[in-house]
Order: structure tokens, then C-alpha cells, then sequence
DNA sequence: ATTGAAATCCAAAACGTTTTGGAGTACCCT
DNA sequence: AGGGTACTCCAAAACGTTTTGGATTTCAAT
């Protein structure tokens, strides 16, 4: 039989809302009886019933969080997200519950069977979206939640890296190391970060007097294999680029098999770079040159935040702008040597 | 305001019973009724209260599992799994209730508040022990769950690899690359799957006439930096291994550390191999040999049998073992030239 | 007209907790 | 004796849903 207040109440010969404020810590119940209680309660085994009560007090603990259902293996970027979060999460007494769903209206039903059913006390969002629908339906019923990214349409609590810095910082270390043909592999224009990142790779360009140049910048979707078909376009072009940046890790790792199968040296021939520093990075071959988003951080600061807004603690700066930091690797290959 | 079935009841001009039973879909309300029921609902944006659902009827839709929270990074044996288990989850139309715990007496109160605190349905219980505590509770409660892993010891259901298979596939290699020396580094003996790798480490080298050496056993705890110290302690022996297997591929990565460190290069002078195929295990240098547990398909397995279990379906088969596969790579060197 | 069955609806209970608004006692101070 | 305070305790309501066990109406068949 499964063992309620009500259980350890008679067990004790008390009432069930005694039992209730002993347990809880009250006051007003004598040093004695809470002795009692307590040690009957430890002997049963009694577990509060969550579902109980979360119904009646409205609070849940727990932070809720929608990934991308993707059709055959595990994105680094978000597992990493996952693993920040869920551990710090844990260390505030918080549970972490995921879904997994395809974006679109299935990842927006998610939200709001969490938000709405009461499931959550809070959410984070990933992967932020231009005009993002998900950022729009928190902010209308008032929900708790802080965001991965910005966007500056509505401003909300976020964290981010400032991706423009990143990108500058990329072309000015190809610029260094004697490149002046220098491709873009785009992430999706809906994507928050993409102006932001493109905006700094234009921005680089410029102040190193070098051409934008419409046929060097290719779309890309985030996966490894979106990277490979962009860098196979750009290194068939009557002039390739001797520099290719990718807007995520996972694009770039998929351009150096391009570079691979051309017959071509990473490094040597064509200089890659990325964006993240997801573990693969530095396990490649060859490392990885990219800018550094401290995910597994950024996801504690993600749940710090969060948690603070959720229990309505003044919080001083609720959007955050982290500094991005360049990490050279041999795939952007070796200093000009003069 | 928040919507309820009391909200929709007074729209309609019926009662929340009917209203209830409207959207349950049952076959005792008006079609005429039913549509305008289901139309004020869609209209407020109904969402139903899942604590109040749960409480009621007992049913969560929610999966829990609990991951070991370690002190800095994110394993990726558990995020890979959590990634297939959150899959399927969500295309079985549940949650995933995640808890980060330190492992011990936290873990298993993370399972009480789950299990008897009612929040899921089924557990997934991954990495176990060799007499697991939460096996033992789970079992004593009635709750459905799966394990990832095996014990003889109470029958349980569980999806397993075949480990000993794995070990015994991977000496046979390592012996006719011509290695006469093969170290093992070890798992923590409370694993479950220890024994198992262990025997068939042990039978592998009967099978080909070696002598088991107790100093080429060296205890790891499954980082990469216990990886990295045996080896350390392995090559440091008056007749050093030349060749080392480890009980799982972090840290076999951690003895080529090792390997580098003292100038020697992996697959050449030393050779290395692992077990479980993670994502970095393709992409080291050089890329690692090892054994492969489709670590995110055996996620969904896991959560195909664990729905088929809640639901009190027939299963036909509760206790998987699937053969593993030998996967060959550079660090194990090149095949002997006759 | 009566009966029976089918179709449609609903009041009330139940799930297990927290919270509200006191009630009862004991004791001390005037 | 009366009034105040501190200390313990508790009945009942509330959270929002599902389910139980009818009640009512309609209509066709006798």
C-alpha cells in the first residue's frame, strides 16, 4: 500500500495537516510530536506525492527544455547544453525535464503542454530564432524563462556570445596568416545568431580592404554534411577561397572532409574555422581553429538566472554578453613566416 | 486568467464532467455538443493541468532517468544515451525527467522522489552495479523500468552488450597484430560490466597461450585522467606492455595521452584499443580501435521495451544481449606483413 | 399505454497535498 | 477573576482532473 500523510496521521494520531506543517518544518507544532512524526514517517518510507502536490502550491521544481528531435544521431552543441544545465539544475535542487521534438508546431505544442500544464516553473530556450514564436509565447503568459541567444525585437533575459566579436576575430587571424579569399558557410538566415555573425565576417572583410564577394558566401544548415556540399561548391569555383569560415563547428569539420576529398591538406592548402568548440574541435584531424562558446558554462549561467527570475530575486543584468575567445588550431594552418 | 474544464463547462453552458469526457473523446456526448465544446477550447487555449491529470489518474507520460553528476565536463557515453532515450521517448509521445545526481545514497533518493513521488511512469537505469541498490528498489516497489546492463544475480530486464564477446574479439585482434604484452586497464569492480570484460579478457588470452599477468591489470575509474595514470604506470614496468586494452574508450584516449607523452607514438611503439565507440573515438588521433555499442540506438531499445513494460504489454523478450562489434582503427597499428 | 433500450448528460467522490482561520489549553500578569 | 499571550493542534477548503453510478429524455417496439 502506498503511504500517504494520512497514513503516518493515523499512524500517529494526529491530524493530517499536523503531520503536514511537522514534516515541512513549521513552527506550531510541539518539538515532540515532530519527533514522532518525523521518525514514523522515515519507518514508512513516506514520500510526498509531487503531482499533489504541485496541484496545490503550484510550484514544481523543475526547469524544462525542448531539443531538436533530429533524425539520426546526437548534436554536441545541444547535448553539451544539456549536460551544463541538467547539472546545475541538479545543484539547485532542481530536475531537468526534456523533450525532444521536431521544430515548428510540435516544439511550440511542447512549450505550452510544460508552461501551460504547469509542469515547469521555468524553461530554457535554445537556439533562438529571428522572431522567435516560442520567446513570444513566454513573454505573453509571463513565464519564467531565460534564452541562449538574443534577439533585440523583444528584449528578453539571455545569455550570449558576442558572435559579430568572434567572427572580426576569425578574419583578422586568416587576414594574419597572408589570406585574402576568405568564404562564409552561413548558418539559416532565421537563425538569431547569423546577422550577428555575418554582420562581424563583413565587417572583417572591410576593415582589411578585402571585396565582399556574393559567390563566397553559401547557405548551410547546421550539419556536418550542409558544410561538405557548401565547401564542394566553393572549392570548384574558378577562383576558390584560400580561407573558409563555417558558422558552427559541425559545418566546418563537414568542409575539411570536402577539403579531404578534393585531395587537398587542411591547413595547408585551404585554412578552415569554425564556431563553438565543441569537443570534436580538438580531437579532429586537424584540430579545429574556432571561436569558443563556453556551452557547459553558459549552461549554468543559464540555470543561475533562471532560477533567480523564477523565485523573483532581484536580478542585477539579465542580459548577458560574454566576450568570445579565438582558439587557434592547426586548421587554419602556420604563421607566415617573414 | 488561467483556463480550466470549469471555464469551458461555464462557456458551454454544460458540466466539467461532460466536458471532460468531450475532449477524452468518449462516446457519450452529442457530436453537436462535443465540436463546440472542442471549439471553446481550442478558442481559450485550454491546456489541461497535468499535476491535477496525474493525481487522478495516476499516469505521467513521463520517463525518469538519472545521470551521474560529475564535477566539471559532460560524459559521452550518458549524453549519447540521452540523446536516444529522449528520441524515442518523445516519438512514443513521453518526457524525459532528467536528474544530474552524485552517485550513492543522492542517486537513490533521486529515485525515490521519482518513483514513489509518482512523476514517471518507467525508469531507465543505466551503468549498473554489481549489486545495485536501485535495481533492488525498483524491483521491490513494482516499478517498470529497463537496464541498460546486466546482473545475474535478480533477473531484470535489461538491454545488454555482449562484453566478454567484445574483450575476447579484441585480443584475438591485438594477437594477430603480433602483441604478446596486452595490458588491460580496468573498470571499478562494483560495475556490472566488469566481470564481464574482464572474463573475456582472460579467456582471450588462454585461448592463445599468454600468461595473465597481474601487473599488466591496472584499476581505472572510467575518466580519461584514470586512463592516462595507468598507462603512465604500465609503460613504467621493467618489460612494459605493447599493447593496452581499457574498459571503456575515455579511457583508452587517456592512455594515448600517455603514450604521446613519453614520445612514443600510438599504433607504433604502443598499441591502444577501447570499448563503447563514442563520437570522439573516430575523430582522435590516431582514431581509435575498439568496440562498438550503439550506444543511441540501444537508448531506443531501451524505451521501445520500457513503453511496451508500462503499458503491461506482452513482451517477448526481456533481456536483450546484442553482439558487439569489433571496429578496427589506426591506434591498434597496422596488420603484420608476411 | 407501457416497457426497454439507447443516447446524453451530470453530481459527487476521489486523488494527496498545502493553507486558512480558527479552537483549545496552559500560563502569567494585573 | 479577567484578560492577554504563547503554544499546539485541527477541520475544511482548495488545487483541476477523471471516474463512478446513476438520472433524464427520447423513441421504437410491444
Amino acid at each position: 500500500m502506498h503511504v500517504t500523510l494520512k497514513t503516518i496521521a493515523e499512524e500517529a494520531g494526529v491530524s493530517i495537516t499536523t503531520v503536514s506543517r511537522a514534516l515541512a518544518g513549521y513552527g506550531d507544532v510541539n518539538e515532540q510530536t515532530r519527533r514522532r512524526i518525523i521518525e514514523i514517517a522515515e519507518r514508512l518510507g513516506y514520500q510526498p506525492n509531487l503531482a499533489a502536490r504541485h496541484l496545490r502550491s503550484k510550484r514544481t521544481y523543475t526547469i524544462g527544455m525542448v531539443i531538436p528531435r533530429t533524425a539520426h544521431y546526437s548534436d554536441p552543441f545541444f547535448m553539451e547544453l544539456v549536460a551544463g544545465v541538467g547539472k546545475q539544475a541538479s545543484e539547485h535542487g532542481y530536475d531537468l525535464l526534456l523533450s525532444a521534438q521536431m521544430q515548428g508546431e510540435e516544439e511550440l505544442s511542447a512549450y505550452r503542454r510544460m508552461v501551460a500544464g504547469g509542469r515547469v516553473d521555468g524553461m530554457i530556450v535554445a537556439r533562438v530564432l529571428w522572431q522567435d514564436p516560442r520567446i513570444a509565447y513566454l513573454r505573453q503568459v509571463y513565464h519564467p524563462f531565460v534564452a541562449f541567444g538574443r534577439t533585440e525585437d523583444p528584449a528578453h533575459p539571455y545569455i550570449d556570445v558576442d558572435g559579430a566579436e568572434g567572427m572580426y576575430q576569425l578574419v583578422a587571424h586568416l587576414v594574419e596568416y597572408g589570406h585574402e579569399r576568405i568564404a562564409l558557410i552561413q548558418s539559416p538566415r532565421e537563425l538569431a545568431f547569423t546577422a550577428d555573425r555575418c554582420g562581424g565576417y563583413r565587417r572583417g572583410l572591410e576593415a582589411f580592404d578585402l571585396p565582399y564577394r556574393e559567390e563566397y558566401v553559401i547557405q548551410g544548415n547546421l550539419t556536418r554534411h550542409s558544410g561538405r556540399l557548401a565547401a564542394e561548391k566553393l572549392l570548384a569555383l574558378p577562383t576558390p577561397p584560400s580561407a573558409i569560415i563555417a558558422c558552427n563547428d559541425l559545418m566546418a569539420l563537414g568542409a575539411s572532409e570536402a577539403v579531404h576529398a578534393r585531395g587537398l591538406r587542411v591547413g595547408r592548402d585551404v585554412a578552415i574555422a569554425g564556431f563553438d568548440d565543441i569537443p570534436e574541435a580538438t580531437t579532429a584531424t586537424p584540430p579545429l581553429t574556432t571561436v569558443r562558446q563556453p556551452i557547459y558554462g553558459i549552461g549554468h549561467r543559464l540555470v543561475d538566472m533562471l532560477v533567480r527570475l523564477m523565485q523573483h530575486e532581484e536580478v542585477d543584468n539579465t542580459q548577458v554578453l560574454l566576450q568570445p575567445e579565438l582558439v587557434i588550431r592547426a586548421s587554419s594552418g602556420t604563421p607566415p613566416t617573414r
